[in-house]
DNA sequence: GGTCGGTATTCAGTGTTGCCAAGTACCGGT
DNA sequence: ACCGGTACTTGGCAACACTGAATACCGACC
């Protein structure tokens, strides 16, 4: 069980997780649970991951396709587009921002 | 705030912040919002500084004192006690945690 | 004496987010 | 026919930061 400030952390993070992860190639929902929990995120459920691809398609930062799988039902396959690219990006900036001042902050105690 | 995704990050991490900056010595709820301000987040919302204080005394992770002022109102200052310095631990712990799962992610890209 | 600005705290309401729990659907092997 | 692995969906919940306003205390200035 993940502790609950572990769980509030991903808030804000885990969408910018799931880009960059859809950064590196195209990938379907169930695939990158797997390759969350693969990287160390053991305790992410697979209901918030599909929430956040259907966030990330409405806003349009991702393009979608569906395509047949061999061991279930069809796969939607998401693939960051320019406009998430864009917004991975300014996740980046931020996140470097906030990772800056939070270690000023540790080296003081 | 700047930006809605620094927002959403900040969820999980202000409270940590908050009990790092009571770490290094107590202080009221106006200075800290003061200091983070000065720290680099310009935005911080004062009544948001003011939230996270009544939850870590909710959760008796700090204790209080009624200070008077010579400038306003009296103040309430926080002082990081022994449960306190527990909890700011284990946000550290978690903190690098998911620096590290972050920083790997964004090698890949 | 009355107003203005800086200090200092509180509070109700809102939107976003991740988790929980359950359900639906497709398929191969036994 | 059933079961387990694959794959996606959904309704309800709790936590959190922000909004915006209100309250209170004080010194300085006209």
């Amino acid at each position: 069980m993940g502790s609950k400030q572990l769980t509030e952390m991903l808030k804000g993070t885990l969408e910018g997780i799931v880009l960059a992860i859809l950064a590196t190639r195209p990938a379907y929902g169930y695939e990158i649970t797997a390759r969350l929990r693969d990287q160390g995120f053991t305790d992410i459920v697979e209901g918030t991951v599909y929430a956040v691809l259907v966030r990330v398609e409405q806003r349009g930062l991702v393009d979608v396709e569906k395509v047949p799988s061999e061991k279930g039902p069809p796969r939607k396959v998401y693939a960051l587009n320019a406009e998430g690219r864009t917004v991975l990006a300014e996740f980046w900036r931020n996140w470097e921002f906030l990772v800056a001042r939070i270690d000023t902050l540790h080296e003081e105690s």
